[in-house]
DNA sequence: TATGAATGAGTCTTCATTCAT
DNA sequence: GATGAATGAAGACTCATTCAT
């Protein structure tokens, strides 16, 4: 109630001081729209599609609720936008890996320790994610910028892989397609449902025992699936 | 968890049974309070919480909205009951498994391929975990009926893995809760992300081969994993 | 206070001004907000705060539902605004009376009388008052506009007393404020209860006679309370 | 109507006696009335007619919903039997006052202060008074069980008054009924408006010394105004 | 470019009341 | 006498979106 200042004065009625009477918001229309994606990402991951409301992404951003339709056209127009900034944000850290000078079972163990330590202390892209396959990609399907973007990470493990064959440590056969997705899910479904697992396993899964349990865990859960 | 399709029908209607004529409106209280939990089911799964609506519940249901309250207080505690009917189902139908007579490895694969292809088909608990996590496990925490309720197949997982361990197949030192998140997590992640995945691999993971072939691979990475 | 009757009629039609034809819902935040506000005075008074429906202040006002949350943020902010605004109109009418010619004891029964006149035929101020202590004077006690405002009755009758005691008419030690609240008191609960007290006594207070007879009934007694 | 004491217990669970295992709820006709009355006294003064909630009312009094119903046909119906009982209450008090042996100008001190303490603690009375006008006395119109029940204060005070005009000290012509408003108002608004007035005036008007204050003032004011 | 005003359908929830037992 | 089940209308409030400036 303390907010409640019924209507005693909403416009802040900026009293037109002198020198600049016209611009109170300056027209940056590139960091307006900066603004408002980094806005709009924090509010969808923390509530979702439907849950996340335009006013508070426009209150959150500092910008107009009409600037997001000016530029995003809607509400789905914007969390597309959002969407694929959170894969190319990922996607840029994943190309910044270098493993080609690492042992096949040292760079094999470098990469599952990057993808884990990669899902720590951020749920943006797993809320995002998880949302956008509660709608069945729907976005995502009509995205030119992501269809078929997938992980540069299975380049890396295609060549991980035939190295470690050629060296006769890790055994044949293996698709890095799906060693990748295994990866992935190994990972991801630690953090995506710590909060339930937590209460389920009764432990706390974000605590850094358990994490650094987790990821010796993982690591050596896909090397030792690969041993020849 | 694959049976789960409950109340994908309004109102059964099927009750032709002899004994009572069933005036338009029965006063049925459990068969109400059955009826809109298994239409929220439907449309929290659906839609997740905050896209679900209390209005396309009742109407789903063939109940009055105000029965929702009227049983379940609010649409959180609507939510509360619902997970905890997926859990209470999930984990009933694990219980069913018996693994005792198989060997180690055949056991392990036997385990793996029962949880994989409890996602077949029906993606309602992965759709509720993955909003009750967006949530932070918020409802779940206040749950008697769940908390600390872990999946009966980590017993099963600790007695294979001693029998592996004795009979020389396994290696030691292997920790079955972690084991348990990691195949849940092999298999959980490809149904959860299946739509992202499709598009970014540009593949349909949900076709019968896509399926064949993941099963596969996952029961042999965990197999391969564990060997001693 | 008697001249309140403001937002009585829908939508004040009456705006015939030749510059501009007006379109039919025209783009007018001052006076959307004042209409709210008007319709919004006429409810509340009538049904009080729990009574009063934000549907039917916004269709008697003119403006659409959501305009009300736009401007007032809540039917509690609606509230404080309506209080707010009679009080005002209060004061104002009050601080329009000139009693410095008139000898103590005119001015006295002066002042009496117009407190009297003021609660005639408008039960407005009232029955706000009236739901505002059921409240406990919740929203008053939070507004900067009206906290500390007391009536410029209080200073006059001051002045009055001392004039009065000086002139030897008054007798000394009467507390102006006490008085105040007597004045006022002696007429507002006349009309505050003039219904159940109508029932009670069987006659009807709202009389011509009857209110002439009060009238003077209540100058007599503070006049007479007061001499020395 | 200090004493009213209305709803003082919630649900008398006090019934563990081991002869009627069965009757969780004993059937006590009377008792389920008085204690539907009584919390309906309680919610109805507290939030007034449209606040006050028949949920509200069941579950203070412990009874069914229904009862309310079965005993008092409807919400007004409800109303109109509490506010005939605070009435009754408000005479019986009243009644017991006896000052035919105190001398005139002590006599009306005394009715004066009766008057006033029996506003002290207990805002039911004022509440349901205001809510009653709020509706212009459409419920007590149609009582037959108050109408015309006027208040035996003023049988008293033309007896005061006639024997202080026969000894001298009280002035001719002050009728009894007028006096009785006054005397009423001059309490009922300090009190029935004291959360407001303690807003505008910025003064604890619950506090003892305002009290007395005002207690003093109120008598003297009175008394003073009826002097020969 | 930028913004406040405006909207109608929607949100969850509670209302007083009646029905069947 | 007493109770839980059931209801339709209404409660306050929010939604994503468009209009006018």
């Amino acid at each position: 109630m303390s907010e409640m200042a019924a209507g005693s004065k909403l416009r802040p009625l900026e009293d037109g001081t002198a020198e600049a009477p016209r611009e109170v918001r300056a027209r940056d229309p590139e960091r307006t729209r900066a603004s408002i994606l980094a806005a709009a990402t924090v509010e969808f991951s923390a509530r979702g599609f439907a849950g996340a409301g335009i006013d508070a992404i426009a209150s959150r951003s500092g910008a107009n609720r009409r600037m997001i339709y000016h530029y995003f056209g809607s509400k789905r127009g914007l969390w597309l936008a959002v969407l694929e900034a959170a894969y190319e944000r990922a996607r840029m850290s994943e190309v910044a890996l270098h493993l080609d000078e690492l042992a096949p079972v040292e760079a094999m163990r470098a990469l599952v320790t990057f993808t884990f330590d990669s899902f720590i202390g951020d749920r943006t892209f797993i809320n995002l994610l998880n949302s956008e396959n509660l709608h069945q990609a729907r976005h995502l399907k009509e995205s030119a910028r992501v269809k078929g973007l997938h992980s540069p990470l299975i380049g890396m493990l295609t060549a991980i892989l035939d190295r470690g064959v050629a060296a006769g440590v890790f055994r044949a056969g293996v698709d890095p397609a799906q060693l990748w997705i295994s990866i992935a899910g190994l990972s991801y479904f630690y953090f995506s449902n710590q909060f339930t697992l937590s209460v389920i396993l009764d432990r706390n899964l974000q605590s850094k025992a358990e994490l650094d349990e987790r990821r010796a865990h993982v690591a050596d859960l896909i090397v030792h699936s690969l041993l020849a």
